[in-house]
DNA sequence: TAAATAATGACAATATATTGTCAATAAGGT
DNA sequence: ACCTTATTGACAATATATTGTCATTATTTA
């Protein structure tokens, strides 16, 4: 005898694609938002995260999840290209803490027209309350997927 | 002046952080069910839109929401692994048709016991009326944001 | 039917991301 | 203090994915 997906399993199957695709569709919108200010969603999205806060690279890749290794790329490219800086860090010898420079904070400011500009004309037609109420499911399977 | 984000806004921006995240748990748990299978969650999806219907590179980038050349690169590598072919197409001599062979289906079919138990584990204590309407407003958002 | 346009796979360059290993450093428990 | 365990960045290998170009084949349009 074979176990069969129930309702929720099939739901959460759908959902698996719909987020497949919904993220190619935001990496897609994220390069077109950044590159005219030499950026890539993934840049962005690392240069971002350091808009408030100096971080250590592994602080950004548990905050944004994605792997140690592939923050460290990135916050070397962003270094090399001077919108970041490694700052030394009192509370840890290897860690050093990421900081924007000015560079980057203008790099990061420029983009934020252009994003508020995508997300509203993005959200349009669609009931706010209804997108928040899918964040908060999706974060119930984030936590139960694992 | 400058453009402000609303809470539609506001939303889709959290929506977009919420989808990278699952997005790279689903990979995370798509990889765990099918390396036993010998199998990755990128060439699990390629080879599980061949199970019902042969289809083109192209066309199953399509319904995959991928670029025709990593579903091409993928195809490739499991077309070498001899888990699909490419057969004729007499609708096109460009455009040979991806086709499951019986090992192919094979290993899909030994994945599907472990999907379906973990879809199910991922859903319980979640109610599923309310991933179905998560994934109907991705679905809006996806058309949305192009 | 002829010509313009689009779709397709091959090929190549590049960006993104994971996994694994290693040595240095930190943190915690005994 | 000591020892075990965990975290961190460097380095390397590999997988995933996009973009661009090209020649070939299909499709649309005039």
């Amino acid at each position: 005898m074979t176990t069969k997906r129930n309702r929720g399993g099939d739901a959460v199957s759908n959902l698996l694609l719909a987020t497949f695709k919904l993220n190619g569709a935001f990496l897609a919108a994220g390069d077109k938002i950044s590159a005219p200010s030499g950026l890539t969603s993934a840049r962005w999205q690392v240069l971002g995260t350091l808009m408030w806060d100096d971080m250590t690279v592994s602080g950004i890749a548990r905050e944004m999840g994605l792997s140690r290794q592939a923050v460290q790329r990135i916050a070397n490219v962003l270094a090399k290209e001077n919108l970041i800086t490694f700052l030394d860090n009192p509370n840890d010898k290897r860690a050093k803490l990421a900081s924007a420079t000015d560079e980057g904070r203008k790099a990061i400011q420029s983009l934020a027209e252009r994003q508020h500009a995508w997300a509203n004309a993005t959200a349009t037609g669609i009931d706010p309350a209804e997108i928040e109420r899918a964040v908060e499911v999706m974060k119930k399977v984030l936590v139960a997927s694992k």
